[in-house]
DNA sequence: AGGGATGAATTACACATGTAATCGACAGGG
DNA sequence: CCCTGTCGATTACATGTGTAATTCATCCCT
């Protein structure tokens, strides 16, 4: 599966929320702080075509967009990469990492302690 | 912090075990698969120089790179950074979807629980 | 002392990415 | 039927990145 740059990402953040739609629509839903213009989002969105990660539709003189590629494998592969950069594969390393940094909640914890236990069942 | 390319990752990999290093020292210690030669390995500390994320002195006609930052620091916030974009902060989706997709063994399942219980007093 | 080896610095060049502007086709309103 | 807005396609351009080669100074060996 071909790599998604982080502006890219959003544009397909928008499609997997919602889809299909025009680029107009896309353009819309991006987030404010991105700050871009139409023609920027139709450059990601061709990008992305291009890439093999959207499939458009002709609707009229317009197109659809949609995804090609579901969320959960792309983030699948993204979280899998870092792990394997980061902390050699060991996923437990990644989890002492974020202990370590104060990053789990006390509700982190527990529900990651009720998902672990069902996972044995 | 400044951000650090795939390729440059394996630089600091070489330095954070070890270090100070010449830049030959480094090119011999970058993994073989790299196919790099010690050209393009120079061109990588001279980039890191800049960034800031490494640090040299002179050692006779020759350099001496160390790290000017932490592993940990690099890795803490490269996580979070993915954590963020990919599972909206949230640390316990980032497991259910490790989960989800078979990513954990029972032994992970175990260090992890031990991890948490250990968190916890 | 001269010549090759070796160091860092400078330059090179293609592809990716962020961020558009422009172009040519065409549809719809007046 | 013509104008204007809108569409995708093409082009643009700066910066980052992968991957070096070249240059210029200097050290060491013979």
């Amino acid at each position: 599966m071909e790599r998604i740059a982080e502006g890219e990402y959003a544009v397909m953040e928008v499609l997997w929320d919602e889809a299909p739609l025009t680029a107009a629509d896309v353009a819309a839903r991006v987030p404010e702080d991105r700050g871009w213009s139409l023609a920027t989002v139709k450059t990601m969105l061709s990008r992305l075509l291009a890439k093999g990660v959207l499939s458009h539709e002709e609707d009229g003189r317009r197109y659809l967009y949609r995804p090609a590629i579901r969320r959960e494998d792309y983030v699948a592969e993204e979280s899998g990469r870092l792990i394997d950069r980061m902390f050699g594969g060991r996923v437990p390393a990644l989890v002492a990492q974020l202990a370590a940094r104060d990053k789990l909640t006390p509700a982190d914890i527990a529900e990651i302690e009720k998902l672990l236990k069902e996972l044995k069942s």
